[in-house]
DNA sequence: TGGAATAGTGAATCTCATC
DNA sequence: GGATGAGATTCACTATTCC
């Protein structure tokens, strides 16, 4: 079944039978008091929609109407998942604990992301709440494991353990001493901190819906909560992700919304059904990070800012010359001191620069007395010590004869 | 200031004046209707507290009159931090709305750790909320910067923007078709998503107290919200950790908490943070907790191991002498290069040592020749492109003459 | 006074030139 | 031509300015 329904959520509930839903997403408007608005990339159609309200209480109460609608229409192992952001998430989970029970209270999923955004006096918001509450104890769950950490100790996977007299966690041996291998691992439980990455501004999946979600994070959400051929409903539908993300999945799907675009916007991405996958998930974030550990320590070291994704550059000095950023190069190890500058000097962006800072790491090769006024060549602590240690060591070498 | 107070927490705050604390961090028990249990790792002390309610209401009550005080309590320019689990959060978060209105709420800040599984039919819950809020809108607030992500390319912070007449952000060319640097860049500001490690269980910092917090995340939130000097409280302060971090920043504080157990090991922890040189050795890789963030990066790009602070040795090279460690001392803000010397001469460890390392970091004293074949005197990077830009702003005003 | 325009953001993608 | 990498782009942001 796949159904799109324009109309009021509260009146198109009514309309569904009893308990036969497997899972509800809810991604109601989060009570910001703005409009939101947002204009396709061609500019042709302006989607927007009002969060503004009278009182919290109204909100509320039309929140509460909804909710006692989706118990009533999800079935006995059915699952239900609200979306919000800290506007208003306390007061709507009083509310769920209300219909739902706090004993049905399964999780409190935190979707985190990086975000652009001009600095405030506070902390950024990068996060937003998703509620998991099923309707009985009895509800349906697939388990979903990722990887170990690596810094995970091999050892703890492979031996069964066993609490001793004190209550410590120890490794279980067998009458003769000796270890006992667990059962087969799959790796670690999904956790409740979801890191997805918000949809970005140039992703081809934005389709110029404002609060768009990325498809990636409600196939997690029916992953988790449903089977293929299950019934999946979203309420407040919008741009229709978690419709396409339903039918990427092989479930039915019922989507509600109130605004004819939003409908039409649905149902044209059904036929597209264009997902991107994240490239920075399939990647992984490591995989972007070219710096190693001493580079990063020694840029910390002297209040520079690291830069990844550029070959002449490492980093930058927080203060300026001229009003232009100091840009920072470190020798690489089997580079000679010759090529570290000529690396930074062919950075495009540091051509701009009045001057460039190269730090020597080594003396494998000499250098050439150096012309350049807008370079400075300092030579990095370790490498000082390691030059004095050498001098004592010859004048030890040198008195002992 | 240091006061640990030892009793009921409602009580012991209605003694403290109005409008004298700057900051107040509140990890009550988070109504887990459960019984905590720790035992110290030697099995010589079981610390235990109830957090069993008669009701929710209960909680929420004695809750309340606890954040009325602290309101009052507060300075004008003061925050305040709760700490709660999905158990009661939502609850709390409507006292804290209650009691400091709405519109000072700051932040929901997430606390997300790994840890290890006991596999539960459900996600893997792995963050903590940490509530902020505060007295009035003029609050204190120190943004702290992070990296960029490694996704993010130069090119775009280092080009000021602007709008063209589409709409559209291009970079930003004067007359001439030239590119216009952008303004100082400090970073990214931090986000309301913190991971930090949860104490591992084998950690140094473990003293055998449940619910345990790690001292770095104390210390990033005495850093954002007050300054060196100003005053700290933890009404529940249970092992401690608050006024450890507060220590370790130079804050006054006060802690109060009604067990006898949690004051005295509070005290020990406090006390063990001045440790004797002739205990550092042993120790080994102690935890580097009072160091500051500059003096560590600068010990690990040298390759260095950072022992707690002591009167003369911040680390020790990984690299030996003559078979014998390698003390390094690095100048402190308003000390002269004299008296680092000394500091570290001093030093009974470093009296063992055929060789030490002091590194300068300020020229503000001049040094006389160094007679000592035992020390090596090394300028830090920070120094060196500190004197290098001086040569080059000479330069720039000898030409312009 | 207070909503609207605007100017500054950076994450993660897309694009396009280069190999 | 596929892979790679540098550069440009866009926005459920936020603070400031502008009437």
């Amino acid at each position: 079944m796949e159904k799109i329904i324009k109309g009021n959520c509260l009146e198109e509930l009514k309309n569904i039978d009893s308990e036969i839903v497997d899972l509800i997403y809810l991604d109601p408007p989060f009570f910001t008091q703005k409009k939101h608005s947002l204009t396709t990339r061609d500019n042709r159609i302006n989607y927007q929609f009002y969060d503004i309200w009278h009182s919290l209480n109204d909100y509320l109460f039309m929140m509460k109407k909804c909710l006692i609608e989706c118990k009533r229409i999800l079935k006995k192992t059915g699952n239900i998942f609200l979306h919000c952001d800290k506007s208003a998430s306390h007061h709507l989970r009083v509310l769920l604990d209300q219909i739902f029970l706090p004993e049905n209270f399964r999780s409190e999923i935190i979707w985190s992301y990086k975000r652009w955004s001009n600095s405030k006096k506070g902390l950024l918001n990068s996060h937003q709440t998703i509620y998991f509450y099923s309707k009985t104890y009895d509800f349906k769950f697939n388990t979903i494991y990722t990887d170990y950490s690596p810094t995970t100790n091999v050892d703890q996977i492979w031996q069964l353990r066993e609490k001793n007299d004190y209550g410590k966690s120890v490794y279980k041996k067998d009458k003769n001493g000796n270890i006992i291998l667990a059962q087969e691992k799959k790796g670690v439980p999904l956790s409740d901190v979801w890191e997805i990455p918000f949809l970005n501004p140039k992703a081809k999946e934005r389709v110029g819906y404002p609060t768009q979600k990325p498809v990636l994070l409600l196939q997690q959400i029916i992953n988790i909560s449903t089977d293929e051929g299950d019934l999946v409903l979203d309420a407040f539908c919008g741009s229709g992700t978690t419709c396409v993300a339903a039918k990427s999945l092989h479930r039915n799907f019922i989507g509600i919304d109130i605004s004819e675009d939003a409908i039409a916007l649905t149902q044209k991405r059904l036929n597209e059904m264009i997902i991107t996958n994240s490239k920075l998930l399939e990647k992984g974030k490591t995989s972007y990070i070219e710096k190693s550990e001493d580079e990063l320590f020694l840029l910390k070291s002297i209040n520079a800012i690291p830069v990844q994704r550029n070959n002449g550059i490492d980093g930058f000095l927080k203060r300026q010359f001229n009003e232009k950023p100091i840009p920072v190069r470190i020798q690489k190890k089997d580079e000679t001191l010759e090529n570290a500058i000529a690396s930074i000097n062919n950075s495009e962006q540091a051509k701009k620069s009045d001057l460039k800072i190269v730090i020597q790491t080594n003396n494998y090769h000499q250098l050439f007395p150096l012309e350049d006024e807008k370079i400075i060549v300092i030579k990095s602590s370790e490498l000082l010590i390691k030059e004095e240690l050498q001098k004592v060591n010859m004048m030890v070498y040198n008195k002992s004869n």
